[in-house]
DNA sequence: ACTTTCCAGTACTGGACGGTATCGTAGTGT
DNA sequence: ACACTACGATACCGTCCAGTACTGGAAAGT
């Protein structure tokens, strides 16, 4: 039912090419671009600093991309893997987990750096936005659903307006690191579980508010 | 006391020539500029590309602007000038107000689209840097003091904690608008404003948790 | 009227960059 | 051992772009 999007249409299928040549170029190229993505901003990454950074001749790297543009879309498709965590313990144990998971991936290198590049890309490029659009929603999928079954459960009550929940949990640590650029730690994403899940348990966050 | 950062170093202290043609042409420039920014992108605005935009000679546009990088500066002035609101009525009304306004600013154009932009040269650029904090705090100040005003008026508990509050009410905004891309209306941002605002009543959002 | 200042237009330089062509070589699968 | 494939190196082309030099003309101030 998903059918994530399409067959990947960037990746010019020679991923089974199994010779260990090809494999090691392509590893190099797309860690030398990632890297220089990160320290000079992806708009500012030439193909002639990539092959330097890289040690791979050029006629290489356009022997695996067609274009400089694909090769920065494959080295996106590098960093948007979701390095699950899969929490566990109570419903506020597995929210901290979850919330502390999002503030450290939008809050270190090389998201924290990587991120509001990839948010401009996708203000004008569909496919950008595509991606962009993946990671948000992979990050807050986890914490929906675990509000959702602390309602089910009955440890929120019935009326709770999960997706607001949501909101409330993330949106202040997206707005501390990204917008506000502070330090977000441990004691925050705890203070603001607590806060957000007990007004929530005080039947205050509810569907219809009037 | 305020002492607005500096004497901006980026303007040539010309600004009082008072000769029509040059702030026709001046005008004309940083217009052009900040379409282009809007449409195509800050980094991919070009020189001549402004040129052909504002009818404006290339020689004129470097009379007036040293480099290509002063007068992206410039007209990033143009747009961070801070269109104050001056809310009144009760404070509920006065946070939705400021919360509005924040909402409307990040969420519409020039600034939705360029504010990313704004937030990846920030990363790297420390005048860029300056600018963007000077933005996200000319929008947060009044919110926080209409809080603490309103602690210090009684209408919430004595120890509530009103950076908190800020945070919970601005937070949820700035995530939906600019990592969900989702629309902010009206009704939100007044649901949100009233339920942190409950939350606090109840003494829930306190300076220290524990 | 006259001088000064600003302007538009054009042509130019020098460099960076995306992408291609060629060729000799070294590693790879069989 | 052998054919094959991917590779590195180098040189190259066309384009775009930031920034400059020089012109003749128009508008401003006096």
């Amino acid at each position: 039912m998903p059918a994530a999007l399409a067959p990947e249409p960037t990746a010019p299928a020679q991923i089974l090419s199994r010779d260990p040549r090809t494999v090691r170029s392509r590893a190099a190229v797309l860690q030398a671009t990632v890297e220089l993505m990160v320290e000079r901003g992806v708009h500012t990454v030439s193909v002639d600093a990539i092959v330097e950074r890289s040690g791979v001749a050029k006629t290489t790297v356009y022997r695996h991309w067609p274009t400089r543009e694909a090769l920065v879309m494959a080295a996106w498709q590098t960093l948007v893997s979701t390095d699950d965590v899969d929490p566990s313990g109570t419903m506020h144990e597995q929210l901290r987990t979850l919330a502390l998971a999002f503030a450290t991936r939008i809050g270190t290198p090389p998201m924290s750096l990587l991120l509001p590049d990839l948010m401009a890309s996708s203000a004008r490029d569909p496919k950008m936005h595509a991606m962009y659009d993946e990671v948000v929603r992979s990050r807050r999928r986890p914490v929906m659903e675990t509000v959702q079954a602390g309602i089910a459960a009955g440890l929120l009550p019935p009326s709770t307006d999960a997706e607001l929940v949501c909101q409330l949990i993330l949106g202040p640590i997206a707005y501390e690191q990204l917008l506000r650029h502070a330090e977000v730690d441990t004691a925050f994403v705890e203070r603001l579980v607590t806060v957000v899940l007990e007004a929530a348990n005080q039947n205050m966050v509810r569907t219809t508010c009037d």
